[in-house]
DNA sequence: GTCTATAAATCGATAGAC
DNA sequence: GTCTATCGATTTATAGAC
């Protein structure tokens, strides 16, 4: 074990700073939380923020990144546990029922994403991640069905574009109205199977 | 005619003042359109609209009215205008490419709802406006299915809650990349007759 | 690399004149 | 009722010390 170097330290920074700014985007939103707090919450000045994120945006990309990184990992992780199709649906439907809407997730993601795609760079990072995220999700569905055997009613990138702006929709809904609930999603996916 | 009472001329000057209020928002967006901006190009000073509003997000709740009126009229008028059950749902369909995100309707409700939504306020509004919403468009269905004497698969609330959810996630995902189709709203329509 | 201090700008909202 | 003027608070981002 030796000292770290300063690239080492550096990156330890960036990630705390990354934690905190996770932590507090998700409670208390994008626009309503300040550069300043992020930095006072994780121990760090302004400025240790801005000699890692060259603005506040990209502390947002990096942020929802990792958000949207950890919520796949949870999914995956409901949803191969269970054995046959119908548990499957049901784990999907228990993942759902916690991440959609009201632990903040979608909000941040819709919030800084309204606000924000006047900003030219800003709004084609944003295009090129939805595209990811809408192929990766058409992959694990199509993983899913080959699986277990099922064929599908339409192609897995309709699927995908369903589940996750039906996602979306409900999420923002529920955000000032937590009465809304999620059943919907699970409709959908056993419909289209 | 006589001239105009006080009363009349308040009306007049909050009309005038919505109507900027409404292209302005639509156009930049909420937070970043300030109150002297919708003053100044309705040719008035940051005091009229502090004379007719109260709060900025009165004004926000005001013009969110405003448009989701005029665009439940542009829909109906759309949807009624067609003879048979087939020509109905195409006309929907092109009416939702028209309005679904990239006019910035669905970006200004979203955008509005996840920015205010821990106003204590305004967030029992958004949701009390919520249910109504999706209460008229559940009657929309309701007559709609009646009228053309087709049978739906599932509760009218629950398609309503499926196609407004859809139709929100869709608009916020073309609001920074319009090449995303709104083609599934027209087939979970489809899927539901 | 991080901190302190501050720049530079903007915003929502209010008070008082007219 | 509307306008002018301004308060007061907050923001992102930067410059220079350490």
């Amino acid at each position: 074990m030796t000292r770290l170097t300063r690239k080492e330290t550096h990156a330890q920074t960036r990630e705390r700073l990354l934690e905190t700014a996770t932590r507090v985007f998700l409670a208390d939103g994008y626009n309503a939380t300040s550069v300043e707090k992020v930095a006072a919450e994780a121990g760090f000045s302004k400025g240790a923020v801005y000699s890692n994120f060259a603005t506040k945006h990209e502390l947002g990309l990096a942020v929802l990144d990792r958000v949207r990184l950890e919520r796949a990992g949870s999914l995956a992780a409901a949803v191969s546990g269970a054995a046959d199709l119908e548990s499957r649906v049901a784990a999907f439907g228990a993942w759902a029922e916690e991440n959609i809407g009201d632990v903040g997730w979608t909000t941040l993601e819709v919030e800084f994403a309204t606000s924000t795609r006047r900003v030219p760079g800003v709004r084609t990072d944003l295009a090129a991640r939805r595209r990811a995220l809408t192929a990766a999700v058409a992959d694990l569905v199509e993983q899913q069905a080959a699986e277990l055997g099922v064929t599908l009613r339409q192609s897995a990138e309709d699927l995908a574009v369903q589940l996750l702006s039906l996602g979306i929709g409900l999420g923002v809904q529920r955000a000032f109205d937590p009465e809304l609930p999620v059943r919907s999603l699970v409709d959908l996916l056993r419909g289209a199977l």
